[in-house]
DNA sequence: CGACCTTTTGATTGGCGTCAAAATCTGTGG
DNA sequence: CCACAGATTTTGACGCCAATCAAAAGGTCG
């Protein structure tokens, strides 16, 4: 992780043109009807360059956003060590700052890894707007759900798998993710897919350093399960990576709620 | 952890005399007008012996739960080594089998630690009954993003902290849960509270052996941070413990949105 | 009292971390 | 289009935290 990029201030974000709002996976169900109170919910739209932090852990933040496009993630630093544990990768249509913790302030920090589009909504009219809005409020109820999935799958990963199986796990995890979060992976034939993380990235989400992920993920190459680089893997035997990492599709479904 | 014992059959539980639906935190906060409608949706009430199972991954299972008292766990297990990793423990006042797979089944498994008074509810009035009641939704959001902020401390403990850091948080979190959620908690002076869980337990939850927690727990006794003896805990100087773990009462809050 | 948990202790091992440095890649400015 | 700086990947040597294995001691409950 290079931290000096992250670290980027914030004022690099800048305001651009109107987004579609139901790209939005918050309002992607809504009706006809209740689109227009989602509409007068809407901010504003903001562009965050590529590994820039979009707010830190500790930090009042007065805005919570859904991801138009791009990858980005959220964070915890141990202040003693200031050793990183990533919490989520974020994909187009994620949540990103809906937690707060007691005192109001962010549980955890937020950055982009590639160029992001967000989507802007004051917090201050969230809970209003989720009272008048039941079925945006179960859509919430959905994505929250999912991801208490995401990180469970992680704290397995982190806590009883074994650096090959967890790293072969957050793999296939992102490569469904995409599938189905990402509009333009269709074009994906293959099992090939834009990987735009760091091999550091992938040991702060399950707890490894970024040496021992290089020597697993050489190992998994050199056994002919995956090829990477230049920011694109592809899967090359899909059920054997599957079956080391323990890992089906069903696990990261978006809507469990249905 | 005693396998055998949690794997009861769930034919053990029996069905109660009812329960007071306002205690249930999902419906806590409720109008008078809304309960009448809550109550329509409760099922029945349930009491499970200690050490039991609930559900098991993978297994069809159509009702979810509220706890009404006793303490229990989330957990998966890796089917080929077999180890556990204990996602969730539940207190008074969380929800039990909301999460369904893409497939319908259970992505986890539920057991009790102590006798457990819990509510259950149908899972196919779930939708119907959040789209009616936005009030519930709305506390429905709050629980399950407080349930991502608990699952994202493990993370950050199992992925990022040495033994002791994380047996120390899990102390202190619990110690916090506990005076939130368990009502006859408040004659707890001194800080001492109820403990039924194994140092098993706390090892499964953060991704540790049950041998290595009992080094980590002796030195922390032997350190004068905490004392612990049947089932009951102890937390002789919090503010170092909290030190340790890195570690504020913040972080446990029930309820993110407010 | 007896069976089964749970805790405790000791000896040994190993997966992954740490440290260090080289090689390769990537973006940026001249 | 090249050169350079910084980021990322790769490699090797070595060390340690926690796992593993084994067994005894202490608790708990029918």
């Amino acid at each position: 992780m290079n931290f000096n990029a992250i670290e980027k201030v914030q004022s690099s974000m800048t305001k651009c043109s109107e987004c579609e709002v139901r790209h939005s996976s918050l309002f992607k169900k809504l009706s006809d009807s209740s689109l227009g109170e989602a509409e007068g919910f809407r901010k504003e739209q903001l562009i965050i360059p590529p590994r820039t932090r979009i707010f830190q852990e500790g930090d009042q933040h007065d805005y919570l956003y859904t991801v138009f496009s791009g990858w980005g993630l959220i964070y915890k630093t141990a202040s003693n060590t200031g050793k990183r544990q990533i919490l989520q990768f974020l994909l187009p249509g994620d949540l990103i700052g809906f937690q707060t913790s007691a005192s109001g302030v962010m549980p955890h920090s937020a950055g982009s890894v590639t160029e992001l589009i967000l989507c802007a909504y004051p917090r201050n009219h969230l809970k209003p707007m989720l009272q008048k809005n039941p079925e945006v409020a179960v859509q919430m109820v959905d994505m929250r759900s999912r991801d208490v999935t995401l990180c469970q799958n992680h704290l397995m990963a982190a806590g009883r798998k074994t650096a090959k199986e967890s790293i072969a796990f957050i793999i296939l995890e992102l490569f469904y993710r995409v599938q189905q979060q990402v509009p333009s992976s269709s074009k994906n034939t293959n099992d090939a897919f834009d990987f735009p993380i760091t091999q550091e990235d992938i040991g702060d989400a399950i707890g490894l350093t970024n040496v021992h992920v290089n020597r697993v993920i050489k190992e998994l190459m050199s056994e002919g399960l995956i090829h990477c680089n230049k920011k694109r893997l592809t899967i090359l035997n899909k059920e054997k990576l599957s079956q080391i990492a323990e890992f089906n599709p069903d696990m990261v479904i978006a809507h469990p709620l249905g």
